[in-house]
DNA sequence: TCGATTCATTGATCGAGATCAATGAGAATC
DNA sequence: GATTCTCATTGATCTCGATCAATGAATCGA
């Protein structure tokens, strides 16, 4: 895919079509393009915030302690925006999960422009709340939440991002790892292991392959996924 | 402190300078005074979001999730500006966590008018960046880091807010309770006692009553918050 | 001033999930 | 098509922090 095309797919979903061309032309000077990647972190100079968009594939942002120890703070699919932080207390990495092609900004470089155009403000402001309102669920489910509840958390959120339903059943096709998974849930790769093996013998889920999890019963996921209980 | 006195701080802390009276007033007939409240739940509409401006207190966002247990999304403290969201998967509650004052609107009201006023949503912008940083330091704690991490990080987070340095101490009065902090990292409050107990003895604290907390080796703490070495 | 209540600390024990260790199942390389 | 490599699964054991249970210290109301 060509920069211009990569760029018109994020200009249609996240500029606002009374854009004037000069205006468009600004911004797009300031993307970009990777082109597809392979599984890799995505390099990014350390000492600036960025603005990434997933035109096609995966990425993760990882959050790296002392230690090696690593959490993935969130999973990102195509047509996302994702605000990459530069390094402070804890240094932040972006990977790509799968091949991926992404558009890239400089955030502060992206911000002052977007100044003139409050449609574009707003709409990084929706997407720094978006962020947010996700983070401040996985802090509930890594501070609060058992093993079984946070992965029938984390399935029911793919579904709902990535899910292809079919009939009364949902398909979903992982492009993560299960230590991504894990990254992601605050637990190990073998507990996350075990409770897919849990939601398989209670036939709430099947596996297949590595990657292929079909949801056969969605309500039973979203009972043990701990939310609260819908109030009248 | 009236209405009036409470606004004023807001705006001049958060509205720009150059805004028109004429703006000015149609941000203050949004707002709402919340008088002085001791420890309690705020009631806020749960079907809205909201914007709250912590004026004197300190506040706590609670995300609550089913079998009551309850995670502590974030501390706020005079001066700060926060997003309050609606009732989702899960529900948050905002308390006061010492006796407040608080300046609440309503979020969607406020944004609306705020697209008039660009310097307004970069505000709105850089608040929710900043909560959406933290929030992510926070889930990396969650995690991924030891009881011992999460209190000392806890402790260096809290001396930058609101320590007082006096010579080479920093003097710390939490106001919220061990339960609280609890809440906040994850863990149990007798798990929090212990590690304020093993800090005590190693000299890297001592704790004054119930809230006091002198910090006597900054650095210590740092060191134990399992932060990333700091690259060249 | 004295219970009563709330909150913090300390100790004993337990258990969910981590760690250690092995095996199995694909996918990539030649 | 055998040979690695990588990744997922399963089992055995251990450990950090939770849970259960007292005790201590402050604050509050009468």
């Amino acid at each position: 895919m060509t920069f211009n095309q990569i760029f018109e797919r994020f200009s249609s979903r996240y500029l606002p079509a009374s854009l004037s061309d000069a205006a468009m032309m600004r911004f797009r000077a300031l993307g970009r393009a990777l082109p597809v990647i392979r599984e890799a972190p995505v390099s990014l100079d350390e000492n600036a915030d960025h603005l990434v968009y997933v035109c096609s594939g995966a990425t993760k942002l990882v959050a790296h302690a002392s230690a090696g120890r690593d959490q993935v703070v969130a999973f990102h699919f195509p047509d996302e925006l994702i605000a990459v932080p530069a390094r402070a207390e804890h240094s932040y990495t972006l990977y790509t999960v799968s091949p991926s092609e992404l558009l890239v900004f400089d955030y502060a470089d992206f911000a002052d422009l977007a100044r003139g155009e409050p449609a574009v403000l707003r709409m990084l402001l929706d997407c720094a709340r978006k962020s947010l309102g996700r983070c401040r669920d996985k802090s509930l489910a890594l501070g609060r939440k058992t093993a079984p509840e946070r992965l029938a958390g984390f399935l029911v959120g793919m579904a709902v991002r990535i899910g292809a339903p079919q009939d009364d059943i949902t398909f979903l096709d992982l492009p993560m790892s299960r230590r991504d998974i894990a990254d992601s849930l605050g637990l190990t790769i073998e507990t996350v292991s075990r409770q897919f093996t849990l939601l398989r013998e209670q036939k709430i889920i099947e596996t297949v392959g590595k990657s292929g999890v079909r949801i056969r019963d969605l309500l039973a996921l979203e009972a043990r996924a701990g939310y609260l209980i819908e109030a009248a």
